[in-house]
Parts: structure tokens; sequence; C-alpha cells
RNA sequence: CGGGGCGUGGCGCAGCCUGGUAGCGCGCUGCCUUUGGGUGGCAGAGGUCCCCGGUUCGAGUCCGGGCGCCCCGACCA
């Protein structure tokens, strides 16, 4: 039932005043999603259409590799997340049936695929293995956000391999790369692969698949070829004019100027020749601080440094910062005498810089590393805009992030004895990768990519319905008549087709129309009946197209319809 | 978790400061009108003003508590 007269497509002249992307407003205005609470959407008939598009283009792909579709329950005893360390994390809903037992909704669902696998797999003759489904994950998300980018609960595409080893785990993870390569390509949309974080969990690999857009919540470092997450990239910093050189540091006095900026004009120097002090406390039960140096004119990457150090740490508070070395604002690395561990950024250079002096209202001048402060060093820094990845600029662009791909090696196989026997007999535990990939974010990614001021201009391999047939005129008119015949013809020949037969202005018309973004309008009335003629409007750039003959005449409509839905983007 | 904001017909908002009949635009229903870019008119329907408690003769408005939602940041295995 596509006739619009009839179909429940809720189309709004204005957005819901809280909302702020583009994504969100559109596809509440469009009639395509409504919220039921904080990051719970519902799909409404049309949205949900556009949702099944980037499943089916997934499901063709995955199919593809030799995945295997299969669905795990939503609702999970919580024991094989206690096994896998995974029950204390935040984002888990947890909950307890009327007998008192512990469950929980599945964020992912890497523990009850593996169960199953570990019970059912005995010989590496049973692998390798790729088993995906398409299931609603939960998560107690803090803050969700910007209607389906960011929810509580979402549709996921989730895939898992299982191999007999690394090698075959790089294989089985290269199959992926083809597959998400492909469905990021049938999608229409722009899209970068990056290099990505594999987070505490000590993963191999990873990669994520971004579709650059202002509401975009990550970013992304591009340089030439290279493309990585802002959160691992690495980059060479643009030089900066360091400081004359002098046979030890001399105190300058600061007073009441503790931020960089402040210092630096206050000396008349470029940022980048201060360095920056930023403690940080050392999460891994030690609770010891560490001094991050860094130019003045960069930021820590939280990343880099856990890395780094081998664990999280978060900023150290100004009585801790007091204690251990000085009054903060005019913190430095000299005269430290171990108590604290200096951890000095890559990106500073060997030279002479303006450091705080651990002294109220004082810095030092002509600062030397090694010389005057013994540290050691990592790439601890977050990438900006001017720095250079083997000689070609970098940029930094906003993307949502669409899918991502991940090497788990033996994070879940071994807690949950995923285990087979190898042609000589001995038990080895089975190596795993986990792919992910949102289709609603696909289809909101889609519209920030693609709207203009009238709404919506859906890729084709997303839209809703190829066509939005419009009907002008009164029903019963010979010209209704024309586009009912022009409806029915497309419809019986399996053209996609939503039809506005309602009883309403062209104004109003037109405007539902582009804002639900059908790739082709085709409008009939009066004109046509004289013209003989159907008029196309291309939604993409809202080109006027030749027209298309009336059904009845010479010519195949039908037919032709598809052909010109064949050459749009 | 820190900061900011908002809850009044389906949507967008005013009214609250200074307590006294609950309003506007859009949408919706009926009739007429108009029919190639949200036409115009007439007549209507529709609201426990987020919830609970308090103050008061009287609370959408003042006070207290709670809940919900949004935005920025943090977080995001």
């Amino acid at each position: 039932m596509t006739r619009l007269s009839q179909y429940m497509l809720p189309t709004e002249k204005q957005a819901p005043a809280d909302a702020e992307a583009i994504s969100h407003k559109l596809m509440v205005r469009a009639g395509l999603i409504r919220q039921l609470g904080a990051g719970m959407w519902s799909w409404l008939p049309a949205g949900w259409r556009v949702h099944q598009r980037a499943v089916q283009i997934i499901r063709e792909e995955m199919n593809g590799i030799g995945g295997q579709e299969m669905l795990l329950p939503l609702l999970q005893p919580a024991e094989p997340w206690r096994r896998s360390g995974r029950y204390a994390i935040d984002e888990l809903f947890k909950l307890t049936d009327r007998k008192g037992a512990d469950l929980v909704l599945a964020m992912t669902h890497e523990e009850a695929v593996t169960i199953h696998v570990a019970q059912s797999v005995r010989s590496y003759r049973d692998l390798p293995l790729i088993l995906y489904q398409f299931q609603v994950k939960e998560r107690d998300e803090p803050r969700p956000r910007a209607g389906v980018l960011r929810t509580r609960e979402f549709v996921m595409k989730d895939s898992y391999s299982f191999d007999r080893d690394e090698h075959g785990l790089a294989e089985s993870y290269q199959l992926h790369v083809g597959a998400y390569d492909r469905i990021m390509e049938r999608t229409g949309l722009r899209w970068y692969r990056v290099e990505a974080d594999v987070g505490m969990m000590g993963g191999l690999g990873a990669h994520e698949y971004m579709a650059p857009c202002p509401a975009g919540e990550n970013e992304v470092v591009l340089a030439g070829g290279y493309a990585a997450n802002i959160e691992v990239a690495s980059a060479t910093p643009q030089p900066v004019a360091l400081l004359e050189d002098v046979p030890s540091p001399l105190s300058v006095s600061t007073p009441g100027l503790t931020s960089v900026a402040d210092v630096a004009a206050s000396l008349g120097v470029p940022e980048g020749a201060l360095l920056k002090a930023y403690p940080v406390i050392v999460e891994d039960g030690s609770d010891r601080m560490v001094l991050v140096m860094l130019r003045g004119e960069h930021r820590v990457n939280e990343i880099k440094l856990a890395s780094a150090l081998g664990a999280r740490s978060r900023p150290a508070r100004a009585e801790e910062i007091t204690q251990q070395i000085g009054p903060p604002g005019f913190i430095g690395p000299v005269g430290l005498d171990g108590r604290v561990e200096i951890l000095l950024d890559e990106a500073v250079a060997d030279g002479s810089y303006v450091a705080g002096a651990n002294e109220p209202d004082t810095h030092l001048r002509g600062v030397r590393p090694g010389r005057d402060f013994p540290f050691q060093r990592a790439d601890v820094r977050t990438v900006c805009e001017g720095d250079a990845i083997e000689g070609a600029r970098v940029s930094i662009e906003p993307a949502i992030e669409i899918g991502n791909i991940f090497k788990l090696g033996l994070r879940y196989s071994e807690p949950l004895g995923a285990n087979f026997l190898d042609e000589q007999g001995v038990q080895r535990p089975i190596w795993m990768g986990s792919y992910g990939i949102g289709p609603a974010r696909i289809a909101a990614a889609a519209v920030e990519q693609y709207a203009d001021e009238h709404g919506i201009s859906w890729p084709r391999a997303l839209a809703p319905f190829a066509v939005h047939l419009v009907a002008l005129g009164k029903p019963g008119t010979p010209e209704r008549a024309a586009a009912d015949g022009v409806y029915d013809a497309l419809a019986a020949a399996g053209v996609e087709v939503i039809y506005d037969d309602r009883d309403g202005n062209p104004g109003e018309k037109f405007a539902d129309a582009e804002l639900l973004g059908c790739p082709l309008r085709l409008t009939v009335g009066r004109r046509s009946l004289q013209s003989g003629e159907i008029e196309v409007q291309v939604r993409r750039g809202r080109q006027e197209s030749a027209g298309l003959p009336l059904p009845g005449q010479d010519g195949d409509l039908a037919g032709m319809v598809d052909a010109l839905w064949r050459t749009l983007p």
C-alpha cells in the first residue's frame, strides 16, 4: 500500500525544537522516525524501508564472503558476562527475573556466539567460520543524542569470525574489509576506512568505517593515503622557532600568567616554545603521578597516553599537584629530583624552552630536556591541523562511525573455552574477530551528507522509494485518471513508487516530495494531458529531466523510468 | 559525572517576573473556495498547563521535592 492517502507518513513543517543535527530534524520532519524516550526511537514505515535497504545491502555482502546468518538472544544470563569480564561495564543493562536470577540485555554478542561455537566446534575441520546476525543492541549510553545517531537501542549487524590461528584471523579480517568496502560503496555514502584504537582490551588490530559529516562525533585524520581516527593518529609537527641556548635556565617573572597563551604573549615567544606540563594519576593501582610534557600548543591524547602508560589515567587534582610538584599554573619538569616520572612527548624537539618553575608567578627560560631534567619519551599528543605525514599536510574532518572491524584474538575464546583439536590432536584456542555495522547510522549519515535546504536527497540505494509520483488536480478529473494509470503501470512493472493521491495543493505535495527525498519525482497534471508527457524532476540538484510518455503511448514507461533511475547517484 | 536549558492541544510557541475566564501560528474536522510551489473564507473539535506536596479565598504563574527531555563537555570494551 503505497498511496500517500493511506500511508503513515506524518510530515511536519517544523522540526522538533530540541533537534540540532540535520539528520535528526529531517528524519523527524519527513515522517521517518519518532522518539519514544531518550535514545529510544521508532522507525515509521518509510524510515524502516530505508533501514531495510541498508540491511539488505549488508546481508548480500556478508553472504558473499560466506557469512551464515543466525539470531542470538538479546536477553541473556549474566554468567557468561561475568566470565568474560564484561559484567562490570556501566553501559550494560542489568536486570533480574522473578526468580532473582541476574540477566543482562546484550550490548554485543561475543559471549553468546562464542559459547555456541565452543559447544559445537571440536575440530580444525569445523573452521573457519563466519557467523552473523542483525540484532538489537542495548546500551545504557550516558548521553544519547542527535536522533538515531546515538541511541540506547539500535539494530547492528554483528559478525564473528572463528579461525584456527592468527593467520586465519587475518584472512577473515581481510574478507570483512572487502565486504565492508563494498557495502560502503553500494550505499552511496562518502566514507573512509581508518585505523582505529584497539581499546584497553588489547585487540590485535582494528579499523573503523567513517562517514564524514558535520554532525559526526569522531574526528578522522587524513593525509595523502593516510586515514586514521584522531584517537590513534600520529604525525610530524610543524617546526617551531625555539629559544637561544643559555648555560642554565633563567627565572622570569610571570605574575598571574597561568595559561600557555598568556605566558607566550608576555615573553614574546611562540606557544610552541613553551613546555606544557600535564600531570596525571595513573589508574593502575599504583596511583602514581606522571608529568606529561608537551609542546605548548599541543593537546594530550588520552588514548595514546593510555597505551603509553599501559593503563588509564586521570588529570591530577589541584591539591595533588600542589603537594607533589608545585603551584598549579607554574609547574614544570625542572628540579623534581625524580619525585615524579616525566613523560616527554615526541613532538618536543631538542632545544631550549620556557617551562614552569614550580614557584608561584615564575617560569624558567632556556630549559633543555635531558640537560635540565630526565625523561622518558612517548607519542602522546593529539594530531592537529598543520601537521604533516610523509610530507602531506594533515586535514581533520568530523565523521560518523558507521562500522568497525576488530581482531579480537583470544579475548573471548580463552575465558569461554572455545577450543579445537588440530591435526596433531592438540587442543588450541580459536582466534576470533568481531565486526559491526549500524544500518541506522548509514541512513542518518546519508541524510547528513546529501540533504539540501528542501529536505533529504537519498542516494538511490537507500531511498525508501525509487519514484515519488505526484498527482495534481482533484480526484475524479482526467488528469487524476492519468496519474492513476501511471501508478498502475509502474507498480505492475515492479517499480517502487509512492503515490501522492491526496486531495492537496500542488505546493504541499511538491514540498513533501522534496522533504522525503526520493531520487525521482514524476508529476502528472493538466499539463501532462496537453503535452502527453509526465514531468520528471531529479531530486539531487532539483534538476528537471526530459518528460516521459504517458502510458498507452509508444514506449515502455517502467523501462524508461528504470533506465533513468540507474543513471542517478 | 560536571555545566546550561526546557516541560502549556499533534508540531512550534506566548502567558509565569507582577497569582484572578488558558491564548497564538501551523496542523486537524465539516462546508465553500483555490488547483503547477505550503490558496482564501466560514464554522468546529482538541489541553489533568510533566507529577506530588505546600503557600493562598484562588496557582500554568510563588515555594519545596520528584520525574522527563534537550544541548555542551567527560565517557563510549
